[in-house]
DNA sequence: TCAAAAGTGTTGCCGATACACCCATGG
DNA sequence: CCATGGGTGTATCGGCAACACTTTTGA
């Protein structure tokens, strides 16, 4: 009935350093990859991901699929951000597609194994090109619940491998806000969260005071932080 | 290419006085519409009103129609909800529905007003009867939505006319937050948030000092209180 | 023993709550 | 002049930011 066609689109954030010396080298920061786009409208532009919805898939499966072909990663937190759906967004008079876009976290350390190509780039978000379609609006929303997130759950883990300082921590923190947080007072609200836990352990070899090293809570499962994650509880 | 129909829905709250003495009597309270299904799945249960979506339409444009079409109302506040599209919520068997759902506010006195026929009833939020779908789910988020945004927003405005006194905004949000409010505490917090001005006008013929009247302040609109309202600004 | 980051303690400020108290009106 | 809610003043509490200070390692 609905002339319209439906499309899932991700926007996908890594966190990385964008040093060009060793791996720990340089300032993290966040990066999304972009797919060129190799058709009408705005042939050549650089795009979200995405594509249609298969018949049998899920919303948010689609979205995850999507992640694995243009990454080859699996997200580590997952979350819809929005439908774009108004006439005219697609360009003049292209045909009408409405657009479930979701937004994605993955790993450090996975994002640096990530499938590159031609067609396929990463780009810091704070120096995109100019993007296709409205995604420039899209990403920029999606920022900008990602920063609200950080401060109110405990997705910033997503970031993150199992054990993690809180220095490190405090970095994901500091890239994804754009700004210095006190460490003693970080520490004071993670803790004061019981988002972590001690592991007990202690990271060696840093030529200074041996910090702990904590894991995130397990009681809290992270798909639980989404939107319907509190009403889930069945 | 999608095999997926698309589908706009809308939660739909008014704030009305449950008494059934004079019309300032008795408890405010949460009420929304609902429409009875005439066909399968669920034929016979109460369910969101909604619609497929228009060709030409975008999608807050469908959810305003809806709206106007099962009540007669044009709301006052309007927001993306969140867009449903898991296979299988349509129940067993039936065919694909996505549906992109938007929840309102709808003024009390236009309220009293709306339509009401065999096949729509207004329901009080706390006492619904079953719903088709996964309906339940949506409307319990709605209500979480609306009771978070009620405490960093303005959108209480929606329920009043275009002068009211600061007890009648605090019953507002004790009705929504379910919750008595301090008069003393509340009037500060609001005056110092800036969301209202003073009239100059004060109510007349109650039997103690007369309050003062206040209108919301013009300079923000409702609409820019919306998730992409604040990227808007261009 | 020194530099550097981990981790702890302490203080002051600010916003929110609780609640005492005065004000203005209708009856 | 009294009951009733409008409206103002004020003390207290708790969280948070700022920052001084101690601890523990590698070099």
């Amino acid at each position: 009935m609905a002339e319209v066609s439906l499309a899932v689109s991700t926007v996908i954030f890594a966190l990385r350093s964008s040093g060009r010396f060793g791996d720990d080298e340089g300032q993290r920061r966040l990066w999304l990859p972009l797919v060129r786009r190799i058709r009408e409208p705005f042939d050549g532009r650089w795009a979200l991901p995405g594509g249609p919805l298969g018949s049998d898939e899920g919303l948010a499966e689609a979205a995850t699929s999507t992640l694995a072909k243009t990454t080859g990663l699996a997200p580590r937190y997952l979350e819809q951000l929005y439908a774009f759906g108004d006439p005219g967004r697609s360009g003049e008079d292209a045909s009408r597609v409405v657009s479930v876009v979701y937004w994605a976290l993955v790993g450090d350390d996975e994002a640096k194994a990530a499938r590159v190509g031609q067609n396929v780039r990463w780009f810091p978000a704070d120096e995109l090109p100019p993007l296709a379609f409205d995604h420039q609006l899209v990403v920029e929303y999606a920022l900008w619940r990602l920063r609200n997130k950080v401060e109110y759950s405990r997705i910033a883990s997503a970031f993150l491998g199992a054990a993690f300082t809180l220095a490190q921590l405090r970095e994901v923190y500091e890239a994804v806000l754009g700004r210095a947080l006190d460490p003693a007072n970080f520490r004071r609200q993670i803790e004061a969260s019981g988002a972590v836990e001690d592991t007990g352990e202690v990271l060696t070899g840093v030529r200074h005071r041996p910090p702990r090293l904590y894991r995130y809570n397990s009681t809290v499962d992270l798909a639980d932080q989404g939107p319907l994650g509190r009403l889930a509880q069945k």
